[in-house]
DNA sequence: GGCCGAATAGGGTGGTCCCCGGATGGACCG
DNA sequence: CGGTCCATCCGGGGACCACCCTATTCGGCC
């Protein structure tokens, strides 16, 4: 029942777009049946092709492709969503989990990796790169039974991140106050529990801590 | 004279440096004829193998890459190296210049632009894609007359460069003092040197730019 | 009802940051 | 030799940070 794994092939990387292509194409039971350069050619060739397979990087320019993985996967059920990228961050992994997500592959990953993944997607199961499954295994671990309906950010609370991405982008304690019509010692107040939870005891440690989550960009 | 092209591929993300491989070697010119995951890896199959392109990625574990680079260059003169990375950051572009790489070719390019980049470094030439050519172009521009020795990262100077990467691992003043055995009164002037010349005024907006230059890891 | 966490607000202490001065010695250069 | 830059050192002042405390209101949960 098996014919050819059709697959479509989305990197804003042209080059490495190019050789995954190769590389798939090379075997005899994939056939890549299309690329994609960015997330909008993504969601028009994804509707158009149908293809069992969307192999797709989550770092392109414009819209995420995480974003553009949700909708796919809405508007095409049907097809198995992978994501192969360079990015550990685990709030990317969940986020493309949510998404509907059929697999996660690293860079660490060879060739024999991404074909298990491609098989292994196509049979409707989940694949995941070793290092994604124990970073999973380990949130599993921790969140464990708190309430683990969508507090798998962190353990900060919405007001507590608001209050750090003002932080992180060098706002002072009265700036972020007067921003959010809040007294200071309440912004005050925020941060040393988010200090207290993170277990870090600087802004510069704040700082690092946000660009690493991706909470604020460069 | 020109028989096959030997190239040495070298790059941590395996699969990306598989589909390189692959597409190098369906060229009839081009004959791929060693691969490396790291630098130690590169620095002995260079020595090794003697290639006429050394192609590497300059973001690896461990040594840098731009490290690598300079040693091989040194070892092996005969050997053209071409840098080819997703980082289209100054100074690393800078750096491998100064290593005397032969071409630097950047995420955007597709297997038309790294098969000419690599015909090209095969002949004693340098490629540059076009947006790194930009950059270099406007780097000259700026620098114009202005002692271009080796001010090129920028205007500060490499006691303030140090003092700043302390300043952006989260270290306070009187730390950075007891570390480098000088009073917090001169790391202080030196600090408000950095702010005055950089035109940056918070410490936040200091550990983002000595994230952005690389100057300190996340 | 009682307990807990989140969000809000307030006070205080010591240390740090940011900016403003000025000063000295050394190196390099025309 | 004078000019310029760099690295070092010093003082002060106002603002902010880091850490400590308490307290009220609200909503959810057992």
């Amino acid at each position: 029942m098996s014919g050819t794994i059709r697959v479509l092939v989305v990197d804003d990387h042209t080059l490495f777009r190019q050789g995954i292509v190769g590389l798939l194409d090379s075997q005899p039971d994939i056939e890549v049946v299309g690329e994609a350069g960015d997330a909008q050619g993504a969601m028009d060739a994804a509707v158009r092709l149908s293809p069992d397979i969307l192999l797709m990087d989550i770092s392109m320019p414009g819209v995420s492709g995480l974003d553009a993985a949700s909708e796919i996967k809405i508007r095409c059920p049907g097809v198995q969503i992978l994501i192969l990228t360079i990015h550990d961050r685990e709030d990317y992994l969940y986020k493309a989990l949510r998404a509907g997500a059929s697999g996660y592959v690293l860079k660490g990953a060879d060739i024999h990796d991404l074909l298990t993944a491609v098989r292994t997607a196509h049979q409707g199961e989940v694949y995941l790169y070793p290092s994604v499954a124990r970073t999973l295994v380990g949130e599993y671990l921790r969140q464990a039974r708190s309430g683990d309906d969508e507090a798998i950010h962190d353990r900060l609370t919405e007001r507590e991140r608001e209050i750090l991405r003002f932080i992180a982008e060098g706002k002072t304690t009265p700036e972020i106050a007067t921003a959010l019509f809040l007294s200071p010692h309440t912004v005050q107040s925020h941060r040393d529990h988010i200090m207290a939870k993170l277990d870090l005891h600087s802004k510069a440690a704040l700082i690092k801590y946000a660009i690493a989550k991706g909470l604020i960009e460069l």
